[in-house]
DNA sequence: TTGTAAGCGTTATCAA
DNA sequence: TTGATAACGCTTACAA
């Protein structure tokens, strides 16, 4: 059904292989300029459109990029998937994705079943800091990571940049007079966890406050859990006047927390969430939170694989951090006295 | 790098032949026992993987789905799409998603990257009723719709009953005592906005309501959209006391809209959505919505695809319809005398 | 039960 | 500038 080289090449009286060279732009200037034209017409009249399976079969390029996230379902993620399936399907990639639902083996089980279909390289957004099959995957495959950074070895990556993204929603709730500042935590494991308590500590310490128990982690990403965690810090702290969030969804834990404890928001209590997720604006109420540049995220990260795909030799490593913007709605405001 | 049938062949001293057919459970029969066994071994050790760019050469196979959406940050398809993957992957099958905007043009440019591709088969989600390109492709591969029907031909398709979801919609709001009630239907060219606003004109004859004018179409499916239609309805028809919405990013432009007009939900005006997307349950107020099995349809809708993968003949058309349910939450309460 | 050989459509090397 | 040829790794008649 489907034309082939030879079908073009037997049609004009050439041989496949020039008609192969003058298709490929890399090859079409070894071919005589008005064969290349008569190749171009009749492969366009016979809408002949290459076989990927072929030439990936003799090249060992499949074109094709995994895309490794935790849960396409939590809304940080579909925004950082299509920025990365628009470039990389305008450079000729496309993305092959898989979720792991954080946990360690189905993860294995996916990057093993992307390696399967000879994917050309890999972009990662696994959560988890411990993370064995990170350096054996960099060591046989150009990869980037999004949405975190590694501590021991130095990968490409692309990432908002927490420490400023910290810094601003710390100051928005400094700047309107609160003092008792306190941080929900990710979990201990999670890099992106992780990385926002530290620079939490970093920006309080800078601003001369104590965070003594005012930094407590979550064991999961859930509205649930911090709830629960919210509870306890605000029971046992009641002097908190502001809490700043690792994400969203601990943010909406937290203010379920104060309706509970019938404290308003802000008035009684000023919450702060990260990333702003989709319809974070619609809740109640109004969530401030830092916005996380997610399509470009995806987008940064499909150039920068792109770039390693194109380069033989090793590209240094470019690890990119997108500046994050304070978005401020009705869930901070003044501390009241 | 990756080990090939040859070089288990070499090792074992059999021909690659009979290493392939030991591999393939469909003629591994064809195999001594033996050395099926032995085989199996030496491919684990040497942890052979087989090239799917060879054997879909060979089979013109590729084991690859295309998946058109309109739109993956909208948060009615990530479900749906995790759905898929989930029971596709485990049938050896990988999806390759595009997303079109809606957007007829880069609808075409998709499916042609895909076909380019040489996928297998193909589900789509687009929303038009019109749709020249859908008989065409129906009739060189297998294809199964989601989240909509065809109205001439019959395709093969999973979606969520709209019959019965309205109906569910209306029958709460009348019986909580309101009359009053109007849709706001979701555009003229979407499969789902006509079907929905057609079961809406049904339900309403039914139960022997009028409709006259209160059954109004946007033109696009977004909140603003919805604010401006749902204000002129409620400006010319101050009556209604109810509104059910053709999807929930429509009911929050209700809201909205009641809010400028100074009408408390659901005291003044009872709202309700359509799909319950994620965090409908934390806007305010907590949206009351007609919940359609996400998940389910996505993975129906790969059984269905793979089923007909799997039949060379043709197995006859199946049209699944998934129930969706009513959740009741805040949006909605009885119409106030 | 196994081996032989051809071929899927493309590209790369070599020769003309 | 073009042609011939082999090879990528796998499957599948057909033969033994």
């Amino acid at each position: 059904m489907a034309a082939t080289l030879k079908d073009i090449a037997q049609k004009l009286g050439v041989h496949p292989a020039t008609v192969s060279r003058a298709l490929n732009p890399r090859t079409a200037h070894l071919v005589n300029a008005a064969t290349v034209e008569r190749v171009r017409k009749a492969a366009a009249a016979m809408n002949y459109v290459p076989n990927p399976m072929a030439s990936g079969l003799r090249t060992s390029r499949s074109h094709t990029i995994g895309v490794v996230i935790p849960d396409l379902t939590n809304p940080l993620f579909p925004g950082m998937v299509r920025g990365m399936q628009d470039t990389l399907s305008r450079a000729g990639y496309t993305p092959l994705l898989v979720n792991t639902d954080n946990d360690p083996a189905t993860e294995a089980q996916m990057v093993a079943s992307l390696r399967a279909r000879r994917v050309d390289g890999f972009i990662l957004a696994t959560a988890r800091r411990d993370h064995p099959l990170l350096v054996e995957l960099a060591s046989r495959f150009p990869i980037v990571l999004i949405n975190r950074v590694t501590e021991s070895i130095q990968l490409p990556s692309v990432a908002a940049d927490d420490q400023h993204g910290i810094r601003l929603a710390v100051d928005h709730v400094y700047d309107m007079g609160h003092r008792e500042i306190a941080h929900l935590a990710g979990p201990k494991w999670s890099s992106t966890g992780h990385e926002r308590a530290q620079a939490f500590n970093r920006v309080m310490r800078e601003l001369g406050l104590s965070v003594a128990k005012r930094n407590v982690a979550v064991t999961a990403w859930n509205i649930e859990e911090a709830k629960e965690t919210a509870m306890g810090m605000l029971a046992r702290d009641p002097r908190i006047t502001a809490i700043v969030a690792a994400n969203d969804q601990l943010a909406i834990g937290v203010i379920e927390a104060a309706r509970e404890r019938r404290l308003r928001i802000p008035r009684d209590l000023s919450v702060i969430g990260y990333n702003d997720m989709p319809f974070m604006d619609l809740v109640d109420p109004p969530l401030t939170t830092i916005r996380v540049p997610q399509h470009e995220i995806g987008s940064e990260a499909a150039r920068l694989l792109l770039s390693h795909l194109a380069e033989e030799g090793g590209t240094p490593v470019k690890q990119v951090r997108l500046t994050p913007e304070l978005v401020v709605r009705a869930s901070t405001g003044p501390p009241h006295p």
